[in-house]
DNA sequence: GTCTATATTTTGATAGAC
DNA sequence: GTCTATCAAAATATAGAC
């Protein structure tokens, strides 16, 4: 049933977004399923059609999310050169901080909460994956190519430095004192990062 | 009433820090009156005669979790020489994520959510003071003493470099594959940062 | 100051008609 | 597939005895 199948995917997607945005400022426990289907213009009960439980929905946010994560680190690949590698995953990171400040911060939560709602396969993958691009990162260091340091911290002060820009946008827009932060504002925090990552790191003088 | 004052304020402190530990993982909405009543060894009923309501427990909490925030910020002075001053300001960061890792987390969730426990004037007293210590670091550039950047994008880096160590805590124990964080490895967490951030701004070679 | 019992409201979830 | 009515459990807060 394709037609069928379609439309159900819509109406999925239109609750996961709506959900989204709640799950950003009020949290898990603090989001209702009654706010979900004012906000997603849906009877009540009719959500209990597409998602078994509240729970359910979380899980599917939060998968979605864990996927993009793991997408960002494609930049880091042993054939090219260091500079421009980190240069573009740290573009890539405050990007998607500046696409997707909702998701992140839904993100950032449940690693705070200690991802009890991802499995252990799932969060195993996470290190696994970060295993293998902080070796990378640590022949180019072998190499002489950057300074040495533990590649893990390395990564550490990109994910902090990056994120930042989604998950404590409140504070940011609250230092600044704007209502919204513009493309020019994360262009600045794109090369602060870039230039601090990089001359501290030895890639560029 | 000094000695009935002082038992109050012991209860009063019992349940704060019992509160701590919970709101920590489990967030406002999702800590229950019947949790911090069972940590704190208490009846539920007598956290009304010390607290009005929960909201109350947390605005205590959040208002000392913002004290010490600012407290960090007395290393950042103009007599200092910048490279001394701001390596004991991550210094004192980090320090503070290795020894109040709960508390840490808390003030972060408040940060992502956008800080509506705190009145408007707590909040534009962080902005103040923020703006003060801008202008020290904005000092120190325009003597040729650091790379001339936005002092705010700075403070950004940092802020989200060394308070990662506490909030994402379980990302880090999950990355390093430990139950714990050691002080060795908060001490490779620090020189990272540490390196990373005055290289990267002209304040060592 | 402390605690048992309980009022009141909220909320996740389901039954079952259409 | 959709939605009205409703259950059952949970959770904040209070009344009032001790």
């Amino acid at each position: 049933m394709p037609r069928t199948l379609k439309a159900r995917d819509k109406k999925e997607a239109r609750i996961l977004r709506a959900t989204e945005r709640l799950l950003a400022t009020r949290g898990f426990h603090g989001t209702r399923m009654d706010d979900i289907a004012r906000a997603a213009r849906l009877p009540r009960p009719n959500l209990y059609y597409y998602f078994s439980s509240k729970r359910q929905i979380y899980r599917r946010i939060i998968t979605e999310l864990r996927n993009e994560w793991i997408k960002a680190f494609e930049q880091i690949t042993p054939d090219r050169e260091p500079q421009e590698a980190i240069a573009d995953y740290i573009r890539v990171k405050i990007e998607y901080s500046r696409k997707h400040p909702v998701a992140s911060k839904i993100f950032a939560k449940e690693v705070i909460r200690g991802s009890d709602m991802l499995t252990k396969e799932e969060n195993d993958e996470i290190k696994a994956l970060t295993d293998e691009k902080c070796a990378v990162v640590r022949q180019w260091m072998d190499e002489g190519k950057m300074d040495a340091m533990d590649p893990r911290h390395f990564f550490f002060l990109l994910w902090g430095a990056t994120q930042y820009y989604a998950d404590f946008e409140q504070q940011i827009k609250s230092i600044l004192g704007v209502k919204r932060l513009t493309a020019a504002q994360f262009a600045t925090g794109l090369d602060t990062v870039t230039h601090i990552v990089l001359k501290g790191s030895g890639l560029i003088g």
